[in-house]
DNA sequence: TTAACGCTGTGAATTTTTTCACAGAAGTTT
DNA sequence: AAACTTCTGTGAAAAAATTCACAGCGTTAA
């Protein structure tokens, strides 16, 4: 093992975000960035951005702040993508459709390799340029790929049956779209992602700043 | 004001989870569930349950647990959802698309009532039971319905202008799709939601246990 | 050479979030 | 009716995340 602290979800999270903010600036001509200038492009404040870079060993200079080619590499590096990682779909519905041609080339490591459904009007397809089998056959082709990353996009009624044969299949990594607690062993790591729940919280957030504007005016 | 002590998006996250959880719970029979029960549903622990209902002011029996009919009417309440929120969407591409099917009559009490976008096809047509606007009606479209929420899923280069429009025409509440940190006055609640990003921490994390895995082996 | 500036890196303080741990309630058993 | 059991509600402790605040550095200006 290489490591020494543990980073938390939160800082890859932002560490994320900063590469994918630095990857749009990069078309322009600036060579460096100052802490502040990142963190608003980020929408977080300017300590919080030292305090993550300090925390994978990155630093700047005062008078220049940090050189983005470098900062890009060294976080790409940091999140593993010094080599192309290979994610699966399992799911090719309206949302997984959606992210099939969201992903597809879009990402320069994250390559999204195969597709999976039940449907027979999916399988044996190339949709969005992404080749989609059945089911049966994830066994087989995420261990060819060898897939760490699996998208669950089914309905919620197939989604734990889906996590099992995924992490069956090697996956230790898995992106849940449907609205269920999946039960996995310790060594895999789910991420559940509801929309609904997310759109719950601006809704209430939304109404709150209504009141707030309807009293105060 | 109504309001005592402010509570926190975490919180209101959970509360949206622990509704949503009873309602998929609600066909069985069971009149009663106790915090450890709910927080297994919902991958937290018991405490955080009982803190959080605590936080609204709910509480239930040490014998019984909480009432699930009760429960579900007081956080339902709690998160605004005594009338119907209005919800519009902007960009009928592939993933606005996915969430006007997910989302039409799926929520009792969020309803997407229009869309918008710019592209001729898509104007003035029903999408999965929702009509489409061009953006130049998006004011008057939002006004006549009382939309207090807005979801963009247009291209990131067109997100901020999006955003602007929807807050000028009297959206508090924004879901962001575009991986973009939006500007908007203070009285709106922004929530970027990243899928990359999203994408990115699992891989990262897939790799640590497929690391792991490996080297325990 | 000296002074001034604006930044980074980082301990320390603060705030926020989560967990612990237990008194007291309500039911059950003996 | 006493002893158990198992839960809730909640202070208090702990942990995690964020912010403060400033020493120290490289750069520029005079
Ligand atoms: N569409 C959205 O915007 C959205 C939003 C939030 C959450 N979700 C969740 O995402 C999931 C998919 O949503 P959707 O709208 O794309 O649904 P969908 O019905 O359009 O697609 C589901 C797909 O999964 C396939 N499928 C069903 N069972 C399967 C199995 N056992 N193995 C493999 N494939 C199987 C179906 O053939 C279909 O193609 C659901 O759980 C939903 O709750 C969707
Ligand atoms: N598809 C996904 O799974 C996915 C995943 C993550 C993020 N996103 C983000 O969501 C957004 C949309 O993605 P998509 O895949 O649906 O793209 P898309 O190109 O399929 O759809 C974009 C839609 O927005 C419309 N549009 C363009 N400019 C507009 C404007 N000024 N006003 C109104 N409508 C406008 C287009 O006509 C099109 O219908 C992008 O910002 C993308 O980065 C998408």
């Amino acid at each position: 093992m290489t490591e020494s602290t543990k980073i938390s979800k939160k800082v890859i999270e932002r560490l994320s975000e900063y590469r994918t903010a630095l990857d749009e600036q990069s078309a322009g001509e600036q060579r460096n960035i100052f802490s502040h200038e990142l963190a608003r492009l980020c929408g977080v404040t300017a300590a919080q951005v030292r305090r993550d870079l300090m925390s994978i060993g990155f630093s700047g200079s005062s008078a220049k702040g940090y050189d983005i080619n470098e900062l890009k590499q060294t976080v790409s590096d940091f999140l593993g993508f010094g080599e192309e990682r290979r994610v699966v779909l399992v799911g090719i519905g309206h949302l997984g459709r959606a992210l099939l041609d969201f992903f597809v080339n879009r990402h320069p490591k994250l390559v999204v390799c195969a597709g999976f459904d039940v449907n027979e009007m999916r399988i044996n397809r190339v949709i969005h340029g992404v080749r989609c089998y059945a089911v049966s056959e994830m066994e087989r082709v995420v261990a060819e790929n060898r897939a760490q990353v699996g998208i669950i996009t089914v309905p919620e009624s197939a989604a734990q049956e889906t996590a099992e044969r995924l992490v069956e299949a090697g996956v230790t990594g898995v992106l849940n779209f449907a609205p269920v607690q999946l039960r996995v062993p310790g060594h895999v790591f789910v991420e559940n992602l509801n929309i609904s729940t997310v759109l719950e919280k601006v809704a209430y957030f939304a109404g709150l700043n209504a009141d707030r504007e309807r009293v105060t005016k």
